[in-house]
DNA sequence: TCTTGACCTTGGTGTTGCACTAGGGTTGTA
DNA sequence: TACAACCCTAGTGCAACACCAAGGTCAAGA
């Protein structure tokens, strides 16, 4: 039976995010009657162990959840599993496609901005590098601007 | 002059998001005397636009505060925005790197799956097919496993 | 025996960028 | 006068922890 300290460090993780992994219900330590520390045995082990295999492959807390509680209800969690993978997989080939969009709007922002001298603020401008970028990528809001301001 | 739904459907964001704006002191709007609305003018509108454009250029809402603090004292941000925006380069090609990564990881897990039945929880296991696909692919945590274990 | 250091507890805050809610007042139109 | 559509403040929730504070516990050495 280990304590916090001792089961983060076979884990190389935190004492803090066993706690907080507990706090979740995603582990059930046994409490040491006398002190109220927390001890944690072979079963917590196999759970955390289990946990972050899960969360290196993408699996959420909230999900990793649902299936220890499928698991431990003795109903076979790989339908589950197989059917929340799939859907991390969709949702982070559209994140990493948003991602790389923005990288390389930076990367070709950083670029021509390297050819651009500094200027200070105006009236008009806040920061001419930002509004011009933004000028030559984009015509977004402007077209509902016929009308003049105030 | 513009009240908060006014000012957010011409610039196509929520309402919320520019009381938001608002409250972290972005946007400075007048208040109407007698009923306590904010007001937003050109100056506000000026703001929100560099705003987004800067938001789409991946700074954070802190950096873009940095910014328009140093543009409103009437120095130049721009070299400022140079330094920020290298940084974030370099953190998020590393973000990227790491995203990738795991999404190879997630891809081959989830075909390697496809040839793999399903199965029960067991007293030794919880899916079989996260603890496989673990074991098959990292040595990680177990080195330190001589010792039995409670 | 007393102190030191390393451990433990609970409970709270901070991070990022909003979304959403509750509970209430205001404005404009039919 | 009723109703929709607007406004306000203040608070909660999200993800996954990190990092306090304030205090109790425990083992070992001087």
């Amino acid at each position: 039976m280990k304590t916090v300290t001792e089961i983060a460090r076979r884990f190389n993780i935190s004492a803090d995010t066993i706690r907080h992994y507990t706090k979740l219900g995603l582990l059930s330590p046994h409490r040491d009657k006398g002190n109220g520390y927390r001890r944690y045995g072979s079963t917590d082990e196999r759970r955390l162990r289990f946990l972050l295999s899960a969360k290196r492959l993408g699996f959420s807390l909230k999900d990793i959840r649902e299936i220890l509680d499928m698991a431990s209800s003795g109903d076979t969690a790989c339908p589950l599993v197989r059917q929340l993978i799939d859907q991390r997989l969709v949702a982070i080939r559209e994140e990493m496609r948003n991602a790389q969009m923005l990288l390389s709007r930076m990367e070709s922002a950083s670029e021509s901005w390297s050819r651009l001298p500094d200027r200070s603020p105006s009236g008009q401008s806040i920061c001419h590098l930002i509004e011009h970028w933004d000028s030559t990528d984009l015509i977004d809001e402007s077209v509902t601007n016929s009308s003049g301001s105030e």
